[in-house]
DNA sequence: TACTTATTGTTAGTGCCCTAACTACCTGGA
DNA sequence: TCCAGGTAGTTAGGGCACTAACAATAAGTA
């Protein structure tokens, strides 16, 4: 009823690919789908929630930065940098959730006339407040089952997986690229 | 140097939310966002090896799945129920994937004048040829480090975790939609 | 057989995020 | 002091995936 999608990458269809390709590693390959598929389903669900809320993700997760920021504010620059993110993609986010009342860009205090503040209004910390609890709620839910041991056994082996991914994208980036400080996309990532 | 964001949801960040939120499960969260920041971290790794190699993620998965399928072939309907994505997406897909000249659509030999049998061409084949090496090598690094047994923990805490969010999923949009056939977004399985 | 309902692929239009290129502004060395 | 070079936010334009609506066709039923 709902298996994402059992078409995909069943264990035939890896043997399939394992003869034709000799790089592929099978038990690799398997955890790494496992991971993906995981991914897709937690992008999806969080997708749909917020949807549902009126609410993107990006657009949540400006909202969430700036309450944690509080009175300080935040400029979009340091905002693109915290979502990791484009700064031109911060505008657009902003311009949304202004017209949403829900945030308001105020000159900066510190006199740089280029630099903006953001601040969260109070009906951008009410949207939140009626938001957080649902999403901590899936959260919450979807880990029911696991034992205290197992959610460390997770978080651990998830961290170590990234810690591979991160090496491996370094060595080779590192020689293409080298220094290309704006840095582009990426995201997703929600408390 | 490669922290995709180290800003974001630290641990003092977690506190602050959960001293706001009471349906905040501070496990629950920490293992949460762990899977959600390697997932974005999947993602915009395998963007940006696609890009390198002039493909998209989608157009990706579609001539995996017409490589599978050999000779026989699929229809865009057939491909867009495994890719999990809307037909009219794959519409787009194959647009694109013609228009390099690896893939072909062919009436459907079955008589259906409404459905199409979709085929990788040659050039097709090669162009996977010249990316899924790359490809499996990207993934077989990134597990480098994981013993076999270490490989299993991760892929059976993942499908578990995954079990939990489709339970909480299914229960409350069982509600609302009940009945809502044509499978919309989702995506990202790539093997 | 005629009629209703479902399905196929496509188009049109939207949202989100990206890159590239700008203007305005700040800063630090000749 | 002046000016070369960096940084802030924005605009313009593109890619990709989505929904809604469509015409053509198939299948099920009275």
């Amino acid at each position: 009823m709902f298996p994402l999608n059992d078409h995909f990458p069943g264990y035939e269809s890896i043997q399939f690919f394992a003869k034709r390709y000799k790089e592929l590693d099978v038990s690799a390959l398997e955890s790494y789908l496992a991971v993906v598929r995981v991914a897709s389903q937690l992008n999806r669900g969080a997708e749909a929630y917020f949807q549902r809320m009126d609410m993107s993700q990006g657009r949540f997760m400006v909202m969430i930065m700036l309450l944690k920021a509080g009175e300080a504010g935040l400029s979009p620059a340091e905002i693109a940098q915290n979502i990791s993110c484009a700064r031109a993609t911060v505008t657009g986010l902003l311009d949304t959730l202004e017209a949403s009342g829900w945030t308001e860009r105020h000159a900066d205090p510190g006199g740089d006339r280029r630099s903006l503040t953001v601040r969260l209004t109070e009906a951008g910390r009410q949207k939140l407040d009626s938001i957080l609890p649902g999403h901590y709620h899936r959260i919450a839910q979807a880990m029911a089952e696991f034992s205290a041991e197992e959610r460390n056994q997770l978080k651990t082996l998830i961290q170590k997986f990234s810690l591979g991914l991160s090496a491996f994208e370094a060595t080779f980036s590192g020689l293409a690229e080298e220094k290309n400080s704006e840095q582009p996309h990426s995201k997703k990532e929600n408390p």
